[in-house]
DNA sequence: CTTGAAGCTATAGTTGCTAGAGACATTAGA
DNA sequence: TCTAATGTCTCTAGCAACTATAGCTTCAAG
C-alpha cells in the first residue's frame, strides 16, 4: 500500500491533484490507515496513472471521466471510446492551425521591426491593426484550455 | 460616441469582456452619459481593438498591459516591445512542438485501434501505458492557456 | 406612451489545478 | 524514549480570462 505522497511520486502527479481528483469524482475514496490517512494499491496507481497520461496528451477531466466509465466494462465496444479520442484529434488538429498561423504573424512582426522607437516599432503598429497581418489568424471560436 | 455594445460590435469584442477590461485596468474608466452608461470615443475603439489582436495573437492580459502602457510614450526605445513579442514567439514555438508530438500520438492511438471492445481498444491501452508511445510528448512545465 | 432591447451593478461559475493555514500522523536520529 | 522534521489532514482562497445570472434602470422605435 502506498501513500499519498509515493502514489504521487509513482505516477508523476502532486499530492494536492491527487486529492482534487478523487474530490471531484475521478478517483474513487481512498481507503485510510488507523491515522486516517489515504493508502492506495496497484490500481489506484493504474488509474492515476491513467488520467495523467490523457492529460498529457491533452484530453479534459470531462472526456478522461468518460474514458474511464468506458474502460471500467471491457465487454463493451470500444466505438465511444475511439470517438472520444478522434474529437481530441480534431480539437488538437484546429489548434495546430492556429498556432502555426500565431507563430508566423509573430515572425513577421519580429523580424520586420528595425528595432527604433516604440512610434516606428513594427510590433505596436502590427498590434494595433490586424490588416498589416499576412494570415487570418483570429480566434475561429472559444478555444480549449491547456 | 459609442455605446458600449456598438463598441463591441465594432472591436469584436462582447460587451462583458468591455466590462471586465476595465475593472482590470487593462482599458481606462469610460466617460459616462446622463443616464450612467458608458460612452466610448475612437481612443477606446483603437485601444480595445489593440487588445482584441494582442489576444488573438496569444498574447497574456499582463503582457498586453506592458505593450499599452510602452504605446503610451512614443519616444521611449522599443526594445521591450520586441523582447514581449520574442518570448511569445518563443512560447507558441515551443507549444506548437507539444501539439505536433500529441497529434502523432493521438493518430497513432486512432489508426491502430481495430475497433473491437474496450478489452481489446488500443485507445485505452495506450492511455494506460506510455510506454506504447512514439514520443515524448509529457508537459515540459506549466503550460499556460488560451 | 409603451414596449422591448440594451445598459447598469454585483455575484458566482468555468477549468484544472495550486497555495496557504492550522492541526494531526509518522518516521528517523540522538 | 524523546524530539524534530517531514508528511498528511481539512478547508478555504486564488490563478487566467472570461461567461452567466439576477434584478434593476435607461434608451430608442413605433
Ligand atoms: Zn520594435
Ligand atoms: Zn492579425
Ligand atoms: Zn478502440
Ligand atoms: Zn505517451
Amino acid at each position: 500500500m502506498l501513500t499519498i505522497g509515493k502514489l504521487g511520486d509513482a505516477a508523476g502527479v502532486k499530492v494536492p491533484t491527487i486529492r482534487y481528483y478523487e474530490q471531484i469524482g475521478l478517483l474513487p475514496e481512498a481507503e485510510r490507515s488507523a491515522g486516517n490517512q489515504r493508502l492506495y494499491g496497484c490500481k489506484a496507481l493504474e488509474r492515476l496513472a491513467f488520467i495523467r497520461h490523457a492529460r498529457d496528451l491533452g484530453f479534459t477531466l470531462e472526456a478522461i471521466r468518460d474514458l474511464l466509465s468506458l474502460s471500467d466494462n471491457p465487454d463493451q465496444s470500444c466505438a465511444a471510446a475511439d470517438a472520444i479520442a478522434r474529437s481530441q484529434l480534431v480539437e488538437v488538429e484546429s489548434r495546430l492551425a492556429r498556432l502555426t498561423a500565431l507563430k508566423s504573424e509573430l515572425e513577421r512582426m519580429v523580424v520586420q521591426c528595425a528595432g527604433g522607437k516604440i512610434a516606428d516599432c513594427r510590433v505596436i503598429e502590427v498590434l494595433g491593426d490586424h490588416s498589416l497581418c499576412a494570415t487570418d489568424h483570429r480566434h475561429p471560436e472559444a478555444e480549449a484550455r491547456q
